[in-house]
DNA sequence: ATGAAAGCGCTAACAG
DNA sequence: CTGTTAGCGCTTTCAT
């Protein structure tokens, strides 16, 4: 904590007037003589104070820090989103304590001890793989400790939420893999807890359904991960007998390790089987061919989840409100063109 | 701040003992009874007690955070470190305070402050671009705050810091260039300023001088950015009358970017134009052909910094000192094989 | 083994 | 316009 930090006291002696009116001066109140807020502030710059907010937090009881816990700041969606919180965050004076729950739900429950026992005014959380119960999260609202889910979120709670038309997104792929003239189409799913991965293959069965298509179990296999895993499942698609001709992936990174195991087989991408991912990583551009994928807008949901929050910690709007934002099918390369009509 | 958080107070009341007992209990000190710790104990989980940190770090004089600013952690590379700092600090029970500079020097500066001024108990920074005089940084050694820097150090400040071998890897990389039959090769470089990038220049130097190769002026180009940019930068030296058979590019991003114009412009890789980049983002793998690269240890970089940081704070080893790591060249696809001897 | 009391740096009545 | 005082929740002497 740096010893020796200069405080309001220092200041008030060497100019020998009370704390409080130091105190006054430098949070710029009214009622305070012009002069002497002038030479309080040139005191305090030059003997180069800093406020202790820490102080100031435990006597107005409210801190300026927002905690986050994400599953793993590696992957670029959730760095985005954390970028997109901060970038709020600092606008309204705001500090973000940072937590990763590693996808592990003994790590998420030790995150949000430290997060508050430091008291954060507010909470911004994206559940790991392994979060079932919601135990933890009603404890943090019957503290009365503002709460903000995002992307992984759940039914299971009544707090404000931000996340994506999960459903509407995949039916979009869908719809779009039988379009360009898919019949028999694959989901590689995410982990069968796994809120996102559920709604978007509801949508995988509304579209179709919408198309006149029969679902065919086989063709809906679950990766246990979301990083690792895939190459296996898509090896199972490929063994079929009725082997799949597109496949909608539960996001990017699933559908990137697919494109590659259906390369290694020496099937042509998008010609005998095209794919769809989920998230629209930076890499899906770069990839060839490059992949077609339901955008998401990561940045503008930290954003959103932000700001939703310090709403509620500001007071305002009491009910607790999802927010859905749209995602945008991106058409790359690993899908075909539509036929002219 | 969630009004109404239990305190020691309410458990010594139910109780009938003092605070003081009840703080030694919950802090597990020796000198309290058996009895009368179990009943503490049982009390604060009863009540759903948690411990304010922020009064007992305002009484103690220390925060158990640190505060940590990077450019960007939308960047693969730092996110990444961001990650690997998180995992040490998690382990010894120390926060995070998480600031962006978005490459800007306004905004590092206000970082700064805002971390000062909630007393974290060290600081690990990797400068913004923009970032020349270290000014800010030494009124943070004046204040006694212990300070780590990493990948965007600087020489004109002495402190710890955490860096690669930057023109060791810009050696091996230039070296295997010439070593597989390139003799124009080209260095795609960051903004003048940046340091690393300067370093990487040496290596290419160096690599060129041992080859015995006469550096061309010509073949070296600026991008502004680390992002985008380098298109311009590409378009510009295949527009010389002279081109070049390597580009030895300052990262990742930039080499990919350089590989979309040189295709684009009708080149092969690696057999007219090799492209070697640095830091080995995930994406690398992934794009065709694949990108050789300098690999560099990322998390582990975060890691390190994160110990050399507490280390510090928890007082050892008072000297600053920089950890080198060591980097790796991956052989992918943009550079051809070696020629058996 | 436990309690009483002081104080970390700051803000917020209250009084003048 | 300014000073005095109390107290946020906790740790830490100093007594007992």
């Amino acid at each position: 904590m740096g010893k020796g930090q200069v405080t309001i006291r220092d200041i008030a002696l060497k100019l020998n007037i009370s704390i409080s009116t130091v105190s006054r001066a430098m949070r710029g109140m009214a009622d305070v003589n012009p002069e002497t807020k002038k030479k309080v502030l040139e005191m305090a710059s030059q003997l180069n104070y800093e406020p202790n907010l820490i102080a100031q937090s435990l006597r107005i009881n409210r801190t300026n820090t927002i905690g986050i816990i994400v599953p793993d700041v590696e992957v670029h969606f959730f760095s985005s989103i954390v970028s997109g919180i901060q970038e709020v965050a600092s606008e309204v004076n705001y500090n973000v304590l940072f937590c990763q729950s590693n996808e592990n739900y003994q790590t998420e429950l030790n995150n949000l001890k430290t997060l508050i026992a430091s008291r954060v005014d507010g909470l911004l959380i994206s559940l790991s793989r392994e979060t079932e119960d919601m135990e933890h999260l009603l404890r943090v609202q019957r503290k009365n400790i503002p709460l903000v889910l995002f992307d992984r979120i759940s039914d299971d709670i009544d707090t404000s939420k931000v996340n994506v038309s999960d459903m509407d997104g995949a039916f979009k792929a869908v719809k779009y893999l039988v379009d360009t003239g898919c019949r028999r189409i694959a989901y590689l799913a995410g982990p069968k807890n796994l809120a996102i991965s559920n709604k978007r293959m509801d949508g995988y069965f509304k579209a179709l359904r919408v198309c006149g298509i029969t679902p065919d179990e086989n063709l809906i296999v679950h990766c246990n991960s979301l990083r690792d895993d895939a190459g296996n499942a898509t090896d199972k698609l490929l063994a079929l007998k009725e082997k799949p001709d597109g496949i909608f992936c539960v996001n990017d990174p699933v559908a990137l390790q697919a494109m590659q195991v259906v390369k290694q087989h020496g099937f042509k991408i998008p010609e005998d089987i095209s794919i769809i991912g989920f998230t629209d990583d930076p890499v899906s551009a770069l990839v060839e061919p490059a992949l077609t994928t339901v955008a998401q807008p990561s940045h503008e949901m930290g954003k959103c989840a932000a700001k939703l929050l310090i709403d509620q910690i500001k007071g305002y709007n009491g009910a607790s409100r999802t927010v859905t934002l749209d995602t945008k099918l991106v058409l790359r390369g690993t899908t075909r063109a539509l036929r002219e009509t």
